[in-house]
This record gives C-alpha cells, structure tokens and sequence, in this order.
DNA sequence: CTTGAATCTACAGTAGCTAGAGGATGTAAA
DNA sequence: TTTACATCCTCTAGCTACTGTAGATTCAAG
C-alpha cells in the first residue's frame, strides 16, 4: 500500500496534481486510513502512469480520458485508439514545423547578435518585421 | 486609425485579445473616440505585430515585455536581448527533441494497431508500459 | 511519548487567453 | 433622417492543467 506521497515519487508526479486527477475523476477515490489519509494499490500506479506517460507525450487529459475508457472497456474497437493516435500525431508534426522554423529564427537571432547595442541589433527588427514571416494568422496554442 | 476590429484583423489577433493585452500592460492605452471607442495608429500596429509574431515563435508574454523594453529603450545592451534569444532557443531544442520521440512512439502506436479489440492493440500497452520509457520525470510543461 | 515529516481540506493563483451578457456606438442604405 | 446592423464597450466568468498556501491532523520512527 503506498501513501500519496510515494506514489507521487514512482510516478514523476506533484502529491496535488493526484489529488486534482482525483477530483476531476482521472484517478478513482482510493481506500483510507482510519484518519482518511489515502493508500494505493498497483491498480492506481499502472493508471497514474498511464496517464503520466501519456501527458509526456502530449495527451491532453481529454485524450487520456477517452483511452482510459477504451482500457475499461476493452470490447470496444481499437480503431478508437488508433484515431486518438492519429489525431495526436498530426498535431505533433505541426507543432514540430512550429518549432523548426523557430529554431531556425532564434539561432539566426543569436548569430547576428553578437555584442553591441540594441539600436544596431537585428533581433528587434526581425520580430517586429511583419514581411519577413510566413504569417499564416492561425493558431499559436499548444 | 483603426478600429480594434481592424487592427485584429490585420495582425490575426482576437480583439479580446488586444484588450487583454492592454489589461496587463503589453499594450499601451490607445486614443479613444467621442463614444468611447479605441483608435490605433502605425506605432501600435508594429507592436501588436511584433507581440504576435513573438508569442508565434515561442517567446512568453514575459519575454516580450523584456524585448519591449529593450526596444524602449535602445540605450540598453543588446546582450540582455540575446541572451533572452538565446534562452529561448535552449527551450525550443528540448520541445524538439520531446516531440521527436513523441514522433516516433504514435507512429508507430498507428501502424501497430491496424483494425482488432482493443485487447489486442498494443497502443494502451505501450502507453501503459513503465519500463518502454525513459522516465526522465521532469517538467512536461509547454 | 514525543517529534517532525507527511497528509488532510479548502481555497486562491498561474498563463494566456476566450466567451458571454447586456448595452452603447458607428456607419451605410432606404 | 431614420433605421438596421455590425461593431464596439465593460464586466465577469470560464478554460487547461496544474501549483501553492494555510492551518489542522495523522503517521511512523526513535
């Protein structure tokens, strides 16, 4: 039987950010003390890292819950799962165009700004220089 | 001059947005109409634009009040500015690589778990599975 | 039996917006 | 000129995914 605190350590996880999947029924209600402190089975160190594992690779909760409920059911198709896979996999190599050409700018930013004063440094002027971006006008969230 | 509505059109803003902007002191407060209606000139628009195209790349709001006031005040060291740049770019690389391995697990969670049960789908397993990860546990924040 | 770390609940705060209510304003056609 | 209608205003609340705090209680080791 583990305390939240030591499930927290296994799992790679804030004691609140369980009580909060608690709360918002990721994690079932766990067994208590007598002086209603929580204990914890191997059945809720799979879940939690389930689901730690999954917001590493960049589930939202949404997605954790539906796969959860594919896992508790497991008669239903997989083709639900795989659908969640995909959906997620496009939007990873969005967010990795996203990234690149960051990457891109900043290491141009970082090379030509070598020393000297803001007023003759680039780095400005590139963020501000509406021409000199693709501006696609659509999206900037995670 | 330009209407709130103009001016998010023109640098694919939401008008709450600007507003919000101009809340927590990004924006400064514009001219207003008899009626009470904000008006924005050129000034504004290369600063909504260079707002914008930060939070594109990747810098927080945080960042760009460093690199406003910079530009506010070109006396200063374009040192502080690249080191921000630069700040960012070590960010960016780890996203990068996040995402990469993130990349490669759904592809091949989609080409694992073509048609079946979920029971036969290895796409929970792998998610589910501790020892397939390296468990780095450390932030996993955008 | 005491001490001190860990736990409890409850609530507030974070970033970066986004949405809605309910009303005022601006503009263009009839 | 009037009227219609889009746009604007303020204010408040909500979103995701947590994180932090306060003050009280419980657990385990010595």
């Amino acid at each position: 039987m583990l305390t939240i605190g030591n499930l927290a350590k296994k799992t790679g996880t804030k004691v609140q950010t369980i009580r909060y999947y608690e709360q918002i029924g990721l994690m079932p209600e766990p067994g208590r003390t007598e002086g209603g402190q929580r204990r914890y089975g191997d059945a809720e160190l799979d879940r939690l890292s389930f689901i730690r594992h999954s917001r590493q690779l960049g589930f939202s909760l949404d997605a954790i819950r539906e796969l959860l409920d594919l896992s508790d059911h497991p008669e239903k198709s997989c083709d639900e799962a795989d659908a969640i896979a995909r959906r997620q996999l496009r939007q990873v190599e969005q967010r990795m165009a996203r990234l690149k050409a960051l990457r891109t700018e900043l290491k141009r930013m970082v090379h030509e700004c070598s020393g000297g004063r803001t007023a003759d440094c680039r780095v400005l002027e590139v963020l501000r220089d509406h021409s000199e971006c693709l501006t696609e006008h659509d999206d900037i969230g995670a």
